[in-house]
RNA sequence: GGUGAGGUGGCUGAGCGGUCGAAAGCGGCGCUUUGCUAAAGCGUUGUACCUCAAAAGGGUACCGAGGGUUCGAAUCCCUCCCUCACCGCCA
């Protein structure tokens, strides 16, 4: 969420911003300063009403231990009451519209984002490793995976439809050793702290971190839409210490966790229907970071390249993009994404988007920390996959077949996966 | 799911429907005293929003959340949420 008093102070300012992704939001400031200043108008008043009626009711109170009449005092304290009763109405109504248009409103691109319109402007920051060459076609996962029996899909889409996978024998085990190698990656050698939360959040949660309310139809809600299950872990880590005032002593904070994510895919269905790359249930292990404002590029910069580090330590070739500007998710300033190379497809998928929201989620979910100088302000959050995990899979068997048909397990994965390599049953 | 108890400021903990944003204690901050530490004394100490060019000042709201009763609600009533205890069920 935006902060109304810059949109208020700089509306040329974030015009401009909002106008680097697309055009149709510029009215949408405009419209907000008009509904602002009514809320405002309509607030005063309701507030002036209400001092009459408190002064009154306290000389109601005085007369009456005086044991004098206080007839007429209340008599005009009923007629303010009525008047606050619509007047009331008038600013819960006004201050809800407000909200919600606030709510739908993306977050700014940062200052020295790339000016683009969409994922074709997006630049390339750097490259990491080459292409691995093969002396026949290579495979892509889904022949891979039907000749060693690492997955199902036929049998997923039979108990639960298309866009599911079901891991069998070593490609369970494959996945699981990934996981595990995740989870110890980040813990022991990058510093952050394990968290296994809950798979099911309150709607409040999905706002906080920028899901709802614009993107409902994307999520899996339970309960009336009043619960839902994650699309990423990011929702549940960040939203911790929602509602919260930490000290700066305490920041930055480091949260990995592991979880399934589930999505809709409602605006892509039928793109990338053949294999796991694009399915309504895949797991995760996502990084994310509580930070000052003064600290949270930086920590994007390390957090990126702790994504990266499980891509260099499994050899896999990747190169890192900025999204420009276009391109930018809703509750995002800037957003590296790491695209790993997958043989099998001739592309790279992405595996990882690290972003710094900056203080858009922390405003809508009251994350603060008091400063050093005790000053309460909105602290800054980021998150990126470190990495997805299915996509990954579909690199990792692709860019590690051998010409038998077999794929070897690379060195770091070995002590997971128990064996060097996968060879058909 | 059932029954009971409870949710008050950074913490502990009072609070007959009227001057309660809320006693008291602890903690924090400042000052004084003091050779240092300690102690003592005095003062101060929440958040959000509105108003004001800004500061000062003024105002509104907040005692788990939302409604209601009332001239007036932390206090009375209703609903919900959460915590604790016990019972039932259950991996």
């Amino acid at each position: 969420m935006l902060d109304i008093r810059l949109i208020r102070e700089k509306p040329e300012f974030v015009r401009e911003r909002l106008g680097t992704r697309g055009v149709e939001l510029v009215e949408q400031v405009d419209k907000i300063l008009e509904i602002d200043s009514e809320r405002r108008r309509l607030e005063t008043e309701l507030q002036r009403l209400k001092a009459d009626r408190n002064k009154l009711s306290k000389q109601i109170g005085m007369l009456r231990s005086k044991k004098e009449s206080s007839a007429e005092a209340e008599a005009q304290v009923r007629a303010i009451a009525e008047e606050i009763a619509g007047l009331s109405q008038a600013v819960a109504a006004t201050d809800e519209t407000q909200k919600n248009l606030l709510l739908c409103i993306p977050n700014l691109p940062h200052a020295n984002a790339t000016i683009g319109a969409d994922a074709s402007a997006n630049p390339v920051v750097r490259i990491w490793g080459e292409k691995p060459t093969f002396s026949y076609q290579p495979l892509d996962h889904v022949d891979l995976g039907a000749r060693l029996g690492l997955f199902d899909l036929e049998r997923a889409a039979k108990i639960s439809g298309s866009g599911f996978v079901c891991f069998t024998n070593l490609g369970a085990r494959l996945q699981r050793a990934l996981i595990q190698f995740l989870l110890d990656l980040h813990t022991i050698q990058h510093g952050y702290v394990e968290v296994w939360p809950p798979h099911l959040v309150r709607r409040e949660c999905m706002v906080g971190t920028g899901q709802l309310p614009k993107f409902e139809e994307d999520a899996y809600g339970l309960e009336q839409g009043q619960t839902f299950l994650i699309p990423t872990a990011e929702v549940p880590l960040t939203n911790l210490h929602r509602e919260e005032t930490l000290s700066y002593k305490e920041l930055p904070k480091y949260f990995v966790a592991h979880t399934p994510c589930f999505r809709r895919e409602a605006g892509s269905a039928g793109r990338d229907t053949r294999g796991i790359i694009r399915i309504h249930q895949f797991d995760k292990v996502e990084l994310v970071k509580i930070a000052t404002p003064e600290a949270s590029y930086e920590e994007l910069e390390k957090l990126t390249a702790d994504a990266e580090k499980v891509l260099q330590m499994l050899g896999l070739h990747y190169r890192v993009i900025e999204l420009c500007t276009g391109d930018l998710g809703f509750s995002m300033a800037k957003t590296y994404d790491l695209e790993v190379w997958a043989p099998g497809q001739d592309r790279y998928l992405e595996v990882s988007s690290c972003s710094n929201a900056e203080d858009f989620q922390a405003r809508r979910m009251g994350l603060k920390f008091k400063d050093a100088d005790g000053k309460n302000r909105f602290c800054h959050t980021l998150n990126g996959s470190g990495t997805a995990l299915a996509r990954l899979y579909v690199a990792l068997v692709e860019t590690y077949q051998q010409s038998d048909g077999s794929v070897s397990i690379p060195q770091p994965l070995r002590d997971y996966v128990r064996v060097k390599e996968i060879r058909s049953p």
